[in-house]
DNA sequence: TATGCTATGCTTAGCTT
DNA sequence: CAAGCTAAGCATAGCAT
């Protein structure tokens, strides 16, 4: 939207979609948080994307899905379950998070001095700015090994979903279906293969937009 | 938006609440028409407003709910979630088996045989070994923290939710529920009736912002 | 690839008709 | 009330890092 006017169109460039599709997100995201916050309305917006990322499930509160399938579905899911379940995800987030930051951050210079402290006079600065690099790299391993941990035992075997029923009731909804353009969207089969079960991913990053 | 800023908070004013409501419905859903022409992706905005007004569910595009319904509706829903969580566990306790493990295993080892192979010849093995032991500790203290990090997040406050469960295949999803700010919707009984299946009223309505 | 920046165009609150 | 207008604030495509 900057230089040009951008036709409504398909995105062909995968980069290029890619990228839009994360911030229209968070644009979505912000503006059914938006809506539903001064409106004082119950909404959810769904999008399922044909991209090679899993799924990109967002909801501007954390509400999610719950209260709605409880109130339009009567579905009651276990409560508690699934607390402890946006818990973990908060938790797991957070740690991803760690180590993202931690592995970029000061960690050689953290190394790096406390070898100087300990070696004192008689070490040379290139061995000891070697020796740092390489524990450093030696413990990113160790950070890259944990987040490999959780990326594996996230992928294992596939769940499936289920989006949620959309209500009835006497309220309003938002909803849209894309698709239209003709694009095939590959939906395998019935479902089931998605990798809906690292949702990790989305959830709760949506304190930045409140 | 115009003259002032507008606070980010529930519109009391009726007649200003529905306006904002029309106006920013039909900016969602332009959102969500160009999210899933632009991207290619399948989506779904829902919103319930607790307006006097019936409803307003709109879809940028024909598909609307029935596709999807038909496509995601009628899943276990119940299971889904649990396994969804049940993986998410799974994760989280890998992780913190490896945080474990590896705070009590060879670390302090490896360290030393990496420093003794960097410090090499001039290396007091007094130095290397007390060395070895305070990066160990530096690194644990680096694994407690983000034990820190997870407990400490999994107390964190609490809303409670659920999250949804996501669809399935290989899409994204949007999902917003908005109403934390206690506004109570009447969502009149279970629903089950939902007339989801008879989206006719709303679609159609879309061809101005295409 | 992710992040941050910026210019441009889009959205929408408050008014007016 | 609905429709249209305007300007302040936002969202975001294209770049740069």
């Amino acid at each position: 939207m900057s230089r040009e006017k951008a036709k409504f169109e398909y995105i062909a460039d995968d980069q290029k979609r890619k990228l839009s599709f994360k911030k229209r997100e968070r644009g979505i995201k912000k503006k059914a948080k938006e809506l539903s916050v001064l409106c004082g309305v119950d909404a959810v917006a769904i999008a399922y994307n044909d991209l090679s990322d899993p799924h990109s499930e967002v909801w501007p509160d954390d509400g999610g899905v719950h209260g709605f399938l409880d109130k339009y579905h009567g579905m009651p899911i276990l409560e508690n379950t699934l607390n402890e379940e946006e818990l973990i995800q908060k938790r797991l987030h957070k740690v991803q998070e760690y180590l993202k930051k931690k592995s970029n951050e000061n960690f050689e210079e953290e190394i790096s001095q406390l070898m100087i402290n300990y070696m004192g006079g008689y070490a040379d600065p290139t061995v000891v700015s070697e020796n740092a690099l390489h524990l450093k790299m030696l413990v990113e391993q160790h950070l890259k090994e944990i987040d490999r941990v959780m990326e594996e035992s996230g992928k294992e075997e596939g769940e499936v979903f289920v989006p949620v029923a959309p209500p009835m009731s006497e309220e309003g909804s938002l909803m849209n279906r894309g698709n239209e353009n003709g694009q095939t969207l590959h939906h395998h089969g019935g479902m089931g293969s998605g990798n809906w079960n690292s949702p990790s991913s989305c959830w709760n990053d949506l304190e930045d937009l409140e």
